[in-house]
DNA sequence: TGAGGTTGTTGGAACGTTTCAATCAGTTGT
DNA sequence: ACAACTGATTGAAACGTTCCAACAACCTCA
């Protein structure tokens, strides 16, 4: 920047303003110092300006899972609504480990940005309180709060359970399982809610209710999720599965099928998130739709709001609707004497 | 900092030695100022750190798509082999748009990050080429070049052109189409080459080839192109269509089987990356395999080295190997007599 | 004519680190 | 008893911006 006053023949401070204020200069003074800026090549240095300024202009957002499509379209809608705000969102993969989450908390905070957009692995909030405490705005991203430090966005995902779990009754399946975990993820633990919700609503045994855990939400959780329902004894055997996401869903489609068993008729699957791929899976994939974008977009203005509300902010919390997103996966078979029509393994006829 | 050294009674400076040179300061004084710095919830200030330092430790990875999961892989690559050097992966979603990558490249410069790792969008390298000359290593990502100006990672998209084609005129198919676009995209051109030397060294017309572009690689450019494969007159339809990658050929095999096609029968798909969700889908995608972690670990490494190394650097330019995964929407069809089997739409028969 | 405005420009302090030469206090060897 | 050395600590400069009070030049109006 020096070069560049040098240059064009006038101060510092001019050539600062011409970057920040180009209003205050006049505009001959102005030209002459775009011009210098052009032969130059200059190139503003963020690391200052944000030293000066105390704050950076990025934004970072704490995913449980990048190879989730569920977070890039969540990270999209992010990332454009701050882009809106000269923003710029920094994407990092926490995988669900506590340590990856905490080592990216201490990385953000360290930049000092504008604040923090999260879905955390666990259920320890210290290290987020002691961040807002600092004054690093954090929102939690598809997590409602109760907690009185942080705004948040969700989807309602006891509804999204209760929703799921009630299309696979009222396609008469009784002997329904949930497949998901670790019941830590508070997602997790809240669709399997919604799902013995509506066993209850329905009248049925919410106990009855067979829980697969997985260790985490991934496609091979998914297939290993599959074999232990494929292994089950026949009379024992759920007739339909509700997976917590639809990786895992779509994990226990590909080992079921490859184990002989046909979906919808042996077992009716639906997933959660409604990613891109579920309609176009093996067999297209009944799954319960979040506005996902929408999330993202959504956590990033509440953010923006607060960073610059400053104190007089107020936490909001908003909270999104799931629906429903039928397809075969989960689709009314006819029903069918009980005999196994081609030799393969004929798990419990599907319905009723 | 300041407050740091006042509370442990040191020098500024000795702060900075425990944070940087730890082994430096006396065993005692250390602990005194490591317990001050608890007290007081200290947290290093990275701009100033970068400012002094002049180099951040941020690598900028600027993608096509992060909604591809090949890319996701790749910057998963890249992440965990910055996290070994201590930086850390921006990840940059250009788009396919060069405005964004522009933007990008521009924001990325102000943050005077330690490299670019980057896919580029177009054919015009001037940015890039400014980039470097300013000092800012570029490493250009699943994209080979023989310009002296930087290292690059790539995979032999020829020869996975050429492999996919090979293996469906082995399956006996002719009449074979190329779904993809644009064309300015490298990767594009050169799988399509490669598909067209498959076909001279067949012994077949390579202007047989027919194209099906498409204005950008997803699931919905995808579709429609299956949809226009569809509408071709029977005598004309291709029997078998290679796409430039996974997420145009789940498109393709989604609204060609929602059209009636039966795929491999009616159609041979094979796609390209052998993403996950590949082998999840409707019809299990044969594909093209490449190293995705690979890729995104050695672009990395080769960055660092170039950062490491300075002036003395030799550009160097690492090229994978690509392999066929082969799945049922290439398989074999047992041949048939040319009846419609289900008064479906059948397209011209599948194998010769 | 001179007080008060307006407009454009400037100089310098501040932001929070790192780095390095300089200093200080001990210890060792002669 | 003193020189030479070692190890621990310090003080100050520098990194590249932004911001603001101060200033200069010019204009306007009583």
């Amino acid at each position: 920047m020096k070069d560049v006053a040098r240059q064009a023949w006038v101060s510092l401070g001019t050539v600062s303003n011409v970057l920040n204020r180009p209003d205050l200069v006049a505009p001959d003074t102005r030209q002459r110092v775009l011009d210098a800026i052009d032969v130059l090549g200059f190139v503003r240095n963020e690391s200052a300006r944000q030293l000066r300024a105390g704050r950076s202009r990025t934004i970072g957002l704490v995913v449980l899972d990048v190879s989730n499509p569920f977070f890039t379209d969540v990270a999209h809608g992010a990332e454009s609504a701050a882009a809106e705000n000269g923003s710029v969102v920094m994407l990092c993969n926490s995988g669900q480990r506590p340590e990856s989450e905490g080592r990216y908390l201490d990385l953000l905070e360290e930049q000092r940005v504008q604040g923090v957009l999260i879905t955390p692995v666990g259920t320890d909030y210290s290290r987020l309180e002691l961040l807002a405490a600092r004054g690093t705005p954090v929102v939690l991203v598809d997590r409602g709060s109760d907690s009185a430090n942080w705004c948040s966005v969700a989807v309602d995902d006891v509804l999204g359970g209760q929703l799921a779990t009630s299309h696979l009754i009222e396609r008469g399946h009784r002997r329904i399982a949930f497949a998901g975990g670790p019941l830590s993820l508070r997602q997790v633990a809240e669709r399997r809610l919604g799902a013995t919700n509506a066993l209850a609503a329905a009248g049925l045994d919410p106990a009855a209710l067979r829980d697969i855990e997985t260790p985490a939400l991934t496609v091979s959780d998914g297939r290993a999720a599959g074999d232990r329902i494929v292994d089950l004894a026949e009379a024992d055997r759920p007739t339909a599965v509700f997976c917590a996401n639809d990786l895992l869903a779509l994990g226990v489609l590909q080992s079921v099928t490859a184990r002989g068993a046909r979906v919808p008729r042996d077992l009716a699957i639906i997933g959660y998130d409604d990613i891109d791929f579920a309609a176009a899976a093996t067999v297209p994939l009944s799954s319960v739709r979040q506005p996902r974008e929408a999330i993202g977009r959504t956590a990033t203005e509440l953010l923006l709001d607060e960073a610059r509300e400053g104190a007089a902010h107020q936490h909001r919390r908003v909270i999104f609707k799931p629906e429903l997103a039928i397809r075969a996966s989960s689709s009314l078979v006819r029903r069918r004497p009980r005999t196994s029509p081609s030799g393969k393994r004929s798990a419990a006829a599907a319905n009723d």
